[in-house]
DNA sequence: GGAGCGAAAGAAAAGGTTTTCTCTGCACGA
DNA sequence: TCGTGCAGAGAAAACCTTTTCTTTCGCTCC
């Protein structure tokens, strides 16, 4: 309907209603005091033109954009898709639309990308990567916009989110334990990364002894190799806790080929719950969930608070992992199921 | 260094260069006439100041935000992706950045995120999608700016750019005669896929016969379960070609399972060369690379030149797909590899 | 009856650029 | 010497809202 060149300015809803821009502009945000019949009266003329005010010239006065940018490193999207998802899905109904920039690990490209965003006056930033413990290629410590890091370090006294990977893990084990499993292994990444450190943290924690950790890559390569070598041992598992689903992937794999029964003689458990690996197994993973899109909803609504000027606690902040059973572990489910699910307070 | 809480403006820009206004922004803008060295001084007290323009008071008076939508169901942004990679590359160093709205499938979603774009005067829209035969579920016909299809279906007469599968497909059956495979079969997707109908099309014609053509789901379990029927057949296959990535593992975890060797006894060729799966399967896949990011490219350098009011010739548009070689097929590789490879006109 | 007050609504400024228009010299030709 | 034309530079309008500041008007209270 709203056909024709010119774009409807407020002028035209005022001059329709009988009153002046002021009264409109009054009317349409809530604002002011009039008649509740002239209110109405200045709403009805707006809907008929389907008048959308411009959102720059706004920005320009209110010095909001109603806009926020997201920077990440993780070109493939793993762990930034959701993230974004949940940002998005926290923002859109204030208004609030994101630009996406993916800088690779390109400090040039990161500078070209920033510098846009603040000529557009982003409301706020959020920087989100593909690893817990490494910054981005770009300082964001002093901006003239807040800044919320969400899935990657953030900077002295900034605002971070990360995935709680010690409460996630221990969820995995003990979940494991309660099936029964004895023999506990766990096959992870490689040992520089912090959640790898965390998460065999926990899984020592959780089996109350050292027990047996095999460092190697992500992939499903290394969970092959892991499962010839742990097989060579005097005593072999009845379960595997993975550092993530790729390697999940190629311990069952494995095992399969082995012809170990997954999981009627050994358990295996994986970590991040990537639909496309953990689904696609046979037996389907049971595997941690990091939750990022409740991650990135938290994101959205603190970085939109500090953009309102509200005061944030500075810190880091774990938000809880939630197990997902499949069928890669036997026994029951439903065990643990409950205890990491995410409270999402907002509505 | 541009610390400070006010930023800086023009105004302090003109003032320290000793000119006006008027004369700075021509200046910065290399338009207007003046002394070059007038010209350089006035740049020289900008990057001085770091001065850097406000990219709403300049996009509410040229009619410009620099800024355009991509609007994609592609929640799981295995084709998106790639996608916005190509568009960001191609806009980025134009000043202009991209607002990712993920829309799912749900139509009042998607016209929110559509208002919320239009109120910010985007520039463009590029609409993006998971299937090549599928409407966004949102009307795009009517908009005020200018609208590209990209892996997705356009409305009538718009700009659509999409894969060339039936190239893409010919290069894979070709590869596999030129390797001396001679009893080709071709596993594949749901039949109501124009994707499939376009690729089982170019098998067709590829081995210049009726030839064996399963259609199933997208999934390694269908590849299972192809590879089952296929030998319970008189004569079985010496090659695979599959309708997607996830498709071929399955095939190839198969074969494996049954003691065929691949690419011995039978050749296998995926299609997507989605890197997490092809990389991954033992051996590697060879599989057609849809180029998407390309595609993504030529989606931003037309939706630029619609909004520059250049004329574009709508239509669909298919770009070449380039198959990827890597160990499933055997014999000397670098067969038909060049041929499909993209010619990025720009730059 | 007039001072004071409060509600309704309008006038105008503000926000930071770009762009058009105007002005001032100066060189050049008649 | 007097136009003419043009280069260089500035004044001011324009872009579209929001917001502050006035104005108007009717009412109450002393």
């Amino acid at each position: 309907m709203s056909a024709g060149g010119g774009r409807v300015r407020i002028y035209d809803v005022a001059s329709r209603a009988g009153v002046s821009v002021a009264t409109a502009s009054k009317a349409l945000n809530d604002t002011g005091r009039m008649t509740e019949e002239t209110r109405q009266r200045v709403k009805a003329a707006a809907t008929e033109l389907g008048f959308r005010p411009n959102a720059m010239a706004r920005g320009l006065i209110q010095k909001r954009s109603f806009t926020i940018g997201l920077l990440t490193n993780d070109t493939y999207g793993r762990f930034t898709l959701p993230v974004m998802a949940g940002i998005s899905e926290a923002l859109v109904d204030q208004g609030v639309s994101v630009f996406l920039c993916g800088i690779e690990d390109d400090p040039a490209l990161g500078r070209v990308h920033l510098d846009a965003m603040l000529d557009k006056q982003v409301d706020g930033i959020i920087a989100s990567g593909k690893r817990i413990d490494r910054r981005l290629p770009v300082d964001l410590s002093n901006l003239p916009v807040p800044v919320v890091y969400a899935f990657t370090e953030g900077h002295e006294g900034s605002v971070t989110l990360v995935s709680d990977d010690f409460q996630g893990s221990t969820e995995a084990v003990e979940h494991l334990i309660a099936l029964g499993r004895k023999r506990i292994a766990h096959v992870t990444g490689p040992e520089t990364f912090a959640s790898v450190k965390e998460r065999a943290r926990a899984y020592r924690a959780g089996i109350g002894a050292e027990g047996v950790v095999l460092y190697g890559a992500w992939s499903e390569h290394w969970g092959h190799e892991a499962v010839a070598q742990l097989w060579q041992r005097r005593e072999t598992p009845d379960a595997i806790f993975c550092g993530n689903d790729q390697i999940a992937r190629g311990v069952v794999d494995a095992l399969r080929e082995r012809g170990v029964k997954v999981p009627a003689d050994v358990s295996v458990v994986g970590f991040d719950n990537w639909e496309i690996v953990a689904g696609q197994t046979r037996p389907p993973l049971t595997s941690v969930d990091m939750n990022l899109t409740a991650l990135g909803r938290e994101a959205g609504r603190l970085v939109l608070e500090l953009a309102e000027g509200k005061p944030v606690e500075p810190g880091v902040r774990k938000l809880p992992c939630q197990l997902v059973i499949r069928e890669s572990c036997g026994g029951n489910a439903a065990v643990t199921e409950r205890r990491g699910g995410l409270v999402t307070a907002a509505d």
